[in-house]
DNA sequence: GCCTATAATGAGAATCATTATCAACCAGCG
DNA sequence: CGCTGGTTGATAATGATTCTCATTATAGGC
């Protein structure tokens, strides 16, 4: 699932950022899993080829560019993915006991309901909502 | 909205903690409240009454007790609230801005299309679920 | 009411993820 | 070739959270 790296480099060049070396490492570290990884989980992921503070730099480049998305999870531990316009809309399983996060998809009619919900809060006053992520927790095979 | 302290109370002495003035202080703290605090925010919210790392303590037991569960935000900061068999079952509008989050409840039908959602994936063989929560992402009133 | 074993507290040190800093580096361009 | 501005890597700084340990409070037994 090699998303084109054009795309990207696209996005890139509209940030007025280039698109590195290093860079290249972290997306494609980044599509070799199907869940968020976190800075020090990429920086063994690529074998130590890209030192943490620079994949640290390089998430906050990406996401700025809107190429990854953040997520937040246990013990102050944020992880990254490909945004969803590359990876295309998904959910969660969080595991409770150690914080992986596994991708799933809905099936068609519930998600079409979600997104129907979604958009009325967005017509609420009080909260203009944006994306939306249903967060399963529960136990993975791991830690069962 | 004064959850009964007895049910809280119960849960501890089967947890074998005390139910302590400084524990009471955070509960009522966050019944108060009607979306989940950080520990410096429950700080504030007493008023200094309970000092930060007693807070971080007595969240940890509550949270082991089943009391409180945490919900992990930006910037690395979790924030806590009643559990849901205190508080009742309901969803997160966060601000991708401030981190603010706002409790929802959702339409019913709804609802029971995501329990039952869960429970499948329950009975998948590589993942034991269980609670769920659908996060809204956006901007708060504050932060539009 | 008084004592004692044990749980709980508070202040500060220690930890860990993340962010900022800054000098060295590299790509494109005149 | 040498300049200019984005990029990198090592390291220091920050901030939330956790740990430590001496002190204090509490539930029972007397």
């Amino acid at each position: 699932m090699p998303v084109p790296d054009r795309q990207i480099e696209e996005r890139l060049a509209e940030a007025g950022v280039r698109y590195t070396a290093g860079r290249r490492h972290v997306v494609s570290a980044l599509e070799r899993v199907d869940g968020p990884l976190s800075a020090a989980e990429l920086h063994l992921e690529m074998g130590g080829a890209v030192p943490v503070s620079s994949v640290y730099r390089t998430l906050a480049v990406l996401e700025e560019a809107g190429v990854v998305e953040p997520h937040h999870g246990a013990r102050g531990i944020t992880r990254y993915e490909m945004a969803e316009w590359l990876a295309g809309h998904h959910h969660h399983l969080v595991c409770i006991e150690c914080g992986a996060v596994e991708d799933i998809e809905l099936p068609e009619p519930l998600e079409v309901e979600l997104e129907r919900l979604v958009g009325q809060l967005s017509a609420s006053a009080s909260f203009s909502a944006g994306g939306h992520s249903l967060e399963v927790d529960g136990r993975c095979a791991r830690c069962r």
